[in-house]
DNA sequence: TTCCGTGCAAATCTTTTGCACGGTC
DNA sequence: GACCGTGCAAAAGATTTGCACGGAA
């Protein structure tokens, strides 16, 4: 499943700009970056620090400053991006330089949130760019509802 | 200029509405409909507070409570709709039944919030609704960038 | 040796809640 | 008169910051 020990390519892009922007080495961010580079979709800063204190997300403790500043920095290089779901709490995921583009769907009854694709939607987003009056630098859609689970 | 002090239609609607839902009348949450019936574009709670408080809006100081428990209540009624925009607070905008359903340019140096009308970016998310694993019921779709002054 | 990354605890800031009073129905 | 809408102050919850220590370079 995500038992996937081996360094991911988006861990070592993170670590080579990490380096290029002068920042040592660390556990803790070295841990934040292999349990998010396992993820699928948008982790909140309590589920990332949860993940990391259980077996399966690394074993080691991270304290919630870390995690928050951790999170910061890489936002700051474009490595992660915040995403808002209008829960209570901002999510944060890996940005993948050649992976296709992704959106949200959130269940606003049991809160699980899933990633989408779509095409047609990325290329309306990119004509309607260039109408408005906005140098346009990302753009993010969440689509709210019930899930197959809730809605039966 | 929003110096039109008759009664809007939404804000009639949100009366009418707030009576059916078995809601008394109240002061504050009257100023507050008014206050956003002459809105563009959504504000924040403090901004809705500040604003009250000045002469243009309205005049009546409404507590920071009234204003969360009023938006709190006009979203569980569908009359106004929350905005996320990735800056601290949430901000809020009365939801009209006809008129074109708009979504937000955010501009990420000086925080201002634009809204902007697409139709191929609604007939895009409409035809995607139906292909995705959610019983879609809203969408939220935020632009962020720099807008010509800050770009400029 | 220097200085950054990290943990801990306190602070900050937005939003929510408890309680009491005054107005609406 | 009963009960809701509102203000005030305190509480709650997420995120940020100050400070000190230990590790990376």
């Amino acid at each position: 499943m995500t038992a996937d020990t081996s360094t991911g390519a988006w861990t070592e892009r993170a670590e080579a700009t990490l380096a290029a922007a002068g920042h040592r080495r660390g556990g803790a961010r070295r841990a934040l970056l292999e349990l998010l580079d396992r993820q699928e979709c948008a982790l909140t800063a309590q589920e990332i620090e949860d993940a990391l204190r259980s077996r399966g997300g690394g074993g080691r403790v991270v304290s919630r400053a870390s995690v928050y500043r951790i999170l910061d920095e890489l936002e700051r290089l474009r490595l992660v991006q915040r995403v808002e779901t209008g829960q209570a709490m901002v999510r944060y995921e890996r940005v993948c330089e050649r992976k296709e583009h992704h959106h949200h769907l959130v269940c606003d009854e049991c809160g699980v949130v899933m990633p989408f694709f779509d095409v047609g939607l990325e290329r309306a987003i990119e004509t309607l760019s260039e109408r408005v009056p906005l140098a346009v630098s990302e753009h993010e859609i969440v689509l709210h509802g019930s899930c197959r689970d809730c809605a039966a």
